[in-house]
DNA sequence: AATGAATGAGCCTTCATTCAT
DNA sequence: CATGAATGAAGGCTCATTCAT
């Protein structure tokens, strides 16, 4: 279930490093300053470095450990990215985009918009589990996250609240459930997945969907 | 939903404190060492003064805030509560031990397995969502809390499981569910119900039971 | 002239340390906690080491140099001084208080209100020029400061303000001059007092007080 | 008083930016670099921009607002300025000039050369008064700061000088008072000007002046 | 037994200054 | 020449935890 349809969607890895976080879709900019070289292999290290910080320690890990990892000083981290929540938004920024780019393509390519509810929430999860503490983050009141926490929902909220209407508008699930408590409860059962081979995430996901479906689709049946 | 069926437990608030939380299951000792008297009184100070810290600033509140407002010095909490966790087992002791005993009380008056399976869950979703940054802390990789979250699961996966049979054997439910998933799940459900005025934990939680209902069992009903 | 009245004061040096801060004149305490003795010990070293620290490296001497300096660790500076304004005051209470005592002895012990005036603000400016970097602080607008200037102002402008009224109803200096003003101005003229071997604090400080003076003294004389 | 003698002196304000600050009292050179006209242009827009952030940060402006005020890189001030006091030298360059061309012009058209050195003290704390910071950096020990002291010692107190001078000889001021000593007093007493509203730097500085007075003075004129 | 003083690791953040491009 | 990226020393502050009294 937690990959059941293919490729719709780019590879979701760690690994999707290195364009400049400022430049969404930028082509070659007319007038890209030249010695972006060394700045853009720092940045790019930084965010190698990171990303593989956070996933032995967390996004919480110490920024100095960071730098250490990357072989810079703090110094450097701190002009690319003035906050932490810039820094992990631009390790995820990809991902998330991804996630978002994939919703309308799931609705269109599959059988039923709960099908395409269910298959977009999978990666989210996969895309949440994979991110050693990035669920409890941004559960976080921790000012340090609230950019992150922002992003996030005004990236993926749209995204979920689209497929979530459709699916409604089709009678396949309740109508009376907001994208942004779904998203908060989905993010919340993803906490802790790596911590307790016990407990999986997929599968309670999935029960929470399954308690979406309108009881009536089975009479229609 | 919270409460629909009396007083099957004993009132669950924030002020069970008293009994001495180290002796689990212990008789009477053999010997009582004298001193007993004050150091007692101290440590019931504690208990109270850690329920109050962690309702204002959650369980993470700093070591000495809660001894201050217990009145006692730092030392005195290492020596009664080795361990924060060790602590906030002591706090909740009684609230825990009213989960347990309302699992057996719920199946024999309840109407049905399901039914009481949700009412408990709903008891211990109360409990949970009433201590700020607990349910966090249940899910917390800091090693403070292991004994915590062992505590919590050795404490109240059988109860819950005993409803999750029951249920199961009624044909009310899905059979592969286990109680440690469930329990954990319910668990991330109650994680920051109080940050966000959109999520409504019950909502979610009773989303979740929803999800595990056999479609079958009500054509068979 | 920076000692021309005998012992009007007590000695004023680096070395008055010692007592508690926050008992002033305090007797011995009815109910004075026990093992206060290392604790202590230990604030007098921070208050000698602190003294110490800001002969050589001024008021703005990091935490840390004074900790070692004291043999302690930074936490302890924390515990006994929470603000660095704390910690100067504590330093230099003995001086102030020495200042705002002799202010009424200087007043009935000299030949003229414009004398003990004069002798009060050597005794003062030599407080200050010890004191490396005192002054400066004193003006800062750093908030760490603050505190530090209210005290000073609180105790010593009181003072002065007696002094200058007593000269001023006699007739011997101009009667428009405040007090807070030439405590500033005074403090100002102490200003990198040791930095330049060519700048005589009590010299330019004379001078003001002679600026003081009025023309009228002449005729009546 | 601040203004008491029409325009004796070129007007200073914050703008007299513009020739460059290196060359000091040097003539044509003989072959000058090409590329001079961007360097400079270079260069103006730095002194521009540190006057700009020197009145509304003060002197200790941190070097990159200066720099991105100026539209440069941070490499650009070092190379134009190599510490910072050769920058705050050539901003204020024209305004030190001023002042040293005052003295001459101010002991010729006053009533009494008194008069003439408290016009000129009053230019030069017109001055100090409205460069946030400036009197404050002069005292400093901060190694940035030697120079620029150095600069304004060397410039100004041959001027003060010729004018205490002057009152001497004429009998109006006692003799023993140094320009450099004035010179540090009076710049001490414009430290904090922009304060404390208590605090009237002018008049302060009056006072000083006054005492300089030789009372004999009156009666023999 | 209780106390609370002391410790110090650990984190964050700012900027002056250098140097590769 | 100009740029601005990188560096890293410096300093501040907060607890969890230990231990002498």
């Amino acid at each position: 279930m937690s990959d059941g349809g293919g490729s719709a969607v780019a590879d979701i890895d760690g690994s999707d490093i290195g364009s400049d976080g400022s430049d969404i879709g930028s082509g070659p900019g007319p007038a890209a300053p030249r010695q972006r070289a060394d700045a853009r292999r720092n940045k790019e290290a930084l965010l190698e470095a990171a990303a593989a910080a956070f996933v032995s320690s967390g996004v919480h890990a110490p920024v100095r450990d960071i730098a250490t990892r990357a072989g810079v000083g703090v110094g450097t981290i701190y002009r690319h990215f003035p906050t932490r929540a810039d820094l992990i938004v631009a390790v995820y920024r990809h991902q998330v985009e991804a996630c978002v780019e994939a919703g309308p393509t799931l609705l269109a390519n599959s059988g039923s918009a709960h099908a395409a509810l269910t298959r977009w929430i999978d990666l989210f999860v996969d895309f949440l589990v994979t991110k050693h503490g990035l669920a409890e983050a941004l559960r976080s009141d921790d000012p340090t996250f609230v950019t992150l926490h922002a992003y996030f929902i005004d990236s993926l909220v749209p995204v979920c609240a689209e497929l979530l209407d459709a699916a409604a508008e089709a009678g396949e699930i309740r109508p009376d459930i907001k994208a942004i408590e779904l998203m908060l409860a989905v993010g919340n059962l993803c906490i802790g997945a790596d911590r307790d081979p016990r407990y999986d995430t997929h599968r309670m996901v999935a029960l929470l969907l399954a308690g979406l479906r309108l009881p009536r689709a089975q009479s229609s049946s």
